[in-house]
RNA sequence: UGGGGCGUGGCCAAGUGGUAAGGCACAGGUCUUUGGAACCUGUAUUCGAAGGUUCGAAUCCUUCCGCCCCAGCCA
């Protein structure tokens, strides 16, 4: 028996589209489309279903398009449209020269609307807003038919070009398909195509003053382009056969088909555009780029990288079941990501400065140190060591408990890339509080090995020379929200921001620049933020680095 | 109580009648000049529940239970 290859699981929709290929459907062509509304920015919800859309057309020697559903002109901008092109665009994938807008086929839409008017298909409701609800009937008792339901072709005909012309108040008519009124179905209840608004378009200015409803637009959209695939989130699976009843009942030169998978919920992060929105607004955060933000442009600020979200993405799969994934997911992508491709460099955070009282005063030694132990490639830089040093606050206990390795009085530590050396002495302000270690080093001990027959120390400690390293601001960023299922009324983590000034990093990162990435040694991962100024460089933390230490200091406290 | 969906470990997720993949998380361990990374090991007698069909069921049938979505002139 020969050994086979598992076959890699496909998830359902890829399942469906190989499927349909085999079959020959579409003369085996696969054609989908990533159509966000231009009235907000994108998220990694969104990323999720880009991946899906543009990943799975490629996988199939497809092409995915990117399709503004610009349909409602009141809350649609071109600053939205900008951030959504750019962000796809970050995300890694190409469209060629097929952007398309919805609002580019209101010409086709309304020609077909009068096609469904002329085969009595469609027909305008001069209805209230409020009386087309009343009619609707509930979930449970079905509607009723509007009064104009059976108004003659020609009269609609000259209405809905009245509506077109601008001759009616918003409100006055709207254009109906003519479905069932007794369906189970809302959706088929004679559902809205028209409405008039006497809106200007971001794109089309006042060229229209009825606009067409996304249930209609959509499937003819599909259908204009070509789409083989039309991929969409759960909420529109009652939809369907409302598109499929345009696409029946329409002279389209295509019949797309429309599958519904479930969108992204992200644990302890909020991914509704109503939610980010009021973020926003309410100044919560600082806009849309804010790094705690789960937008595409807030994440890139982090310093996420696309790489990270697309494996992300690949990782959580595509289902049709309501699921909430785990932040630690997400994090896990971008640590993966980082590890293998971020230079490392020493910065502390919390400097306590040390003196080592045997090094000569006014000397300087440059140290090698690798810049990514992951990638030998990456090569190695100077480091510079002199007489007085910073280190980490954290990195010593006065009174260590059993499972502090770190430094202490009377104990050797190494320092990395540099000696092993050996705390003598801490010295103390007049309120108790430590502001200085006096040390010794270990001459042997240089670029940190151990000499034969002296045993390594437990601990390795990251280290700045005090006049050498360069002062900067470090942003400390956690979880916006510390409830797993955040709401409206959730109240945000008073400490997912926290600004640390007076931080010390070492001379190499003088030439940062913003959104570049590093790896802080034994800290997390860092990237130049977009306020960074030469004379000035601010970091955003990405996300630690895995904390063995934190875990065993908390199991401690309890 | 109308219509449409979904239920596999703490979180995702394969599996489509032949005896529960994988990832994340977690717990041990090896190694280590990052308490990082890497590597190894462990974690569902069980697939929402109960019946039934079958030599054999997460997969087929029946009933029940739970969760999500729909009553915008939003998308």
């Amino acid at each position: 028996m020969p050994y086979l290859e598992p076959t890699p699981s496909l998830d359902f929709i890829r399942a469906r589209i190989a499927e349909d290929v085999k079959a020959g459907k579409n003369a085996g062509r696969v054609h989908t489309r990533f159509p966000p509304e231009p009235n907000g920015y994108l998220h990694i919800g969104h990323a999720k279903s880009i991946c899906l859309n543009f990943g799975a057309a490629a996988e199939y020697k497809g092409l995915c398009n990117l399709r503004f559903d610009d349909t409602n002109p009141a809350k649609e901008t071109v600053e939205y449209e900008e951030s959504i092109i750019r962000d796809v665009r970050w995300l890694g994938f190409d469209w060629d020269d097929r952007l398309f807008y919805a609002s580019d086929y209101f010409e086709k839409l309304y020609e077909y609307a009068v096609y469904l008017i002329e085969n009595g298909k469609a027909y305008v409701d001069s209805l209230s807003a409020d009386e087309i609800r009343q009619y609707r009937g509930t979930l449970t008792e079905p509607g009723k038919e509007s009064p104009y339901r059976n108004r003659p072709i020609e009269e609609n005909l000259r209405l809905f070009e009245r509506m077109r012309n601008g001759e009616f108040e918003e409100g006055a008519h709207v254009l109906r398909a003519k479905i069932d009124m007794a369906s189970g179905n809302i959706n088929m209840r004679d559902p809205v195509m028209y409405r008039i608004m006497h809106v200007p378009h971001y794109r089309q200015g006042s060229k229209w003053v009825s606009y067409p409803m996304y249930d209609y637009a959509h499937p003819i959209s599909d259908a204009l382009e070509g789409i083989t695939h039309s991929l969409c989130t759960l909420e529109f699976e009652d939809h369907r056969p409302l598109y499929d009843w345009f696409i029946e009942n329409l002279p389209v030169p295509a019949r797309p088909e429309q599958i519904e998978f479930a969108r992204l919920n992200l644990s302890y992060t909020v991914l509704s555009k109503r939610k980010l929105l009021t973020l926003v607004t309410e100044k919560i955060v600082s806009g849309w780029d804010d790094p705690r933000m789960p937008t595409l442009n807030g994440l890139r600020r982090r310093g996420y990288t696309p790489e990270a979200i697309r494996n992300f993405c690949d990782a959580i799969g595509v289902a049709k079941r309501d699921v909430i994934v785990d932040v630690a997911q997400l994090e896990h992508a971008i640590r993966e990501d980082l590890n293998k491709h971020s230079s490392r460099v020493m910065a502390v955070l919390r400097p306590l400065r040390v003196v080592i009282e045997n090094y000569p005063e006014n000397e300087t030694e440059e140290l090698d140190a690798v810049n990514n132990p992951e990638n030998p490639a990456a090569g190695s830089r100077k480091v510079p060591f002199s007489r007085v040093l910073y280190i980490e606050q954290d990195d010593f206990r006065e009174n260590p408990p059993k499972q502090f390795f770190r430094l202490a009085p009377g104990r050797e530590v190494r320092l990395r890339y540099a000696y092993f050396i050996t705390c003598k002495d801490v010295v103390k302000d007049g309120s108790g509080n430590i502001v200085e270690l006096r040390c010794t080093y270990d001459p042997a001990t240089r670029g940190g090995d151990a000499p034969a027959g002296k045993p390594s120390p437990k601990a390795t400690l990251h280290w700045v020379s005090a006049a050498h390293a360069m002062a900067a601001e470090v942003r400390l960023y956690d979880r916006l929200f510390n409830e797993e299922k955040p709401d409206n009324e959730s109240p945000i983590n008073p400490t997912s921001l926290d600004v640390l000034t007076g931080c010390q990093v070492e001379p190499s990162l003088k030439g940062a620049k913003p959104l570049d990435r590093y790896q802080f040694e034994r800290l997390g991962y860092f990237c130049v933020d977009l306020d960074s100024k030469p004379n000035a460089p601010v970091f955003n933390r990405t996300v630690t680095l895995r904390d063995t230490w934190a875990k065993i200091e908390k199991s401690l406290k309890k």
